[in-house]
DNA sequence: CGAATCTCAGGCGAACTGATATGC
DNA sequence: CGCATATCAGTTGGCCTGAGATTC
């Protein structure tokens, strides 16, 4: 195989195992949260707020790698479900800003505990230094399909820091 | 920060490293795709075609990590288009076997081209050998989400190879 | 017989486009 | 004014469950 057929080899590898990785991950998630009425995506909300609460959905929607019309409807489902409530910003009048409810955190604590056993396969399989390493080259892959990052090639890396 | 907790972040990380990468390389191979008319999804199931032609719609299933009744909806999209077509297995009567038509192929090879500036951009972002550590470690992640690993945690891992 | 492959009907969460209202 | 935040209507592709027909 030439060089160049390494490349293309490679360039197709690295997004077919990126998806089959996170769309396993994405099932097993679901199939356990399933028996609670919980999907993957809402239990990712969860534990955003979960980690800190009274935020805007604009963040939300830059945390979560979503946009504001999917927030939108997954905060319309959760509140009508008692787990989050919306309250108008103190300073920002056009801002939201999100918060769990007791029912919202109990629930996300039951569904962390619930999928430990999915956290503890994934660990299992990596080193503790090849973790980080993953961790590190995951946002490195964000960053490069980051949509300010359109049009930027190889060729203008060059200019770059 | 504790040992424990160092796990726990980790345990967190992961999985929302893999979502936020997956999502931005998505939304990216959408949004190039998107003035064609093709999804990603159905650019990755011509590139499993176009790679091997001839298969059935249970292996189509396998290698895009994906179930029969999507496979199957998306086939009669690709179908009604004229990009795929379906044959009855010659030795399996069960089976279905799907290949690539001339337009399919052609649309296909117009797809690649076009999404070039992506898999650049990606494998700019790592040295080769951090590229071949990357597909491994996706690898791990796949086989460690695989549905019959289930009920499988970090002590049971101690019995095996 | 059981198991595998595919088809079909129906429903749903998530993502998108485009337009609109409101406050910065 | 432009810009940002959020809402709303409508559409779609993708994924799921559950059922069935057919064939191995």
């Amino acid at each position: 195989m030439s060089y160049l057929e390494d490349a293309m080899a490679t360039g197709h590898q690295i997004p077919m195992g990126l998806r089959a990785a996170y769309l396993a991950m994405h099932r097993q998630t679901n199939a356990i949260l399933a028996s609670h009425g919980e999907t993957a995506d809402q239990f990712v909300i969860l534990g955003i707020l979960a980690h800190q609460d009274e935020i805007t959905q604009q963040e939300l929607v830059r945390r979560a790698s979503s946009d504001p019309n999917t927030i939108r409807a997954m905060l319309v489902l959760l509140e009508g479900r008692g787990l989050v409530a919306r309250h108008g910003h103190p300073t920002d009048g056009r801002a939201r800003s999100v918060t769990l409810t007791r029912k919202g955190r109990q629930t996300y604590e039951r569904l962390w505990a619930d999928t430990e056993s999915l956290r503890e396969r994934l660990l299992a399989a990596f080193r503790p230094d090849e973790a980080d390493t993953l961790i590190e080259f995951l946002a490195r892959i964000s960053e490069a399909m980051a949509p300010s990052q359109a049009g930027k090639s190889t060729v203008t890396l060059k200019g770059e820091a």
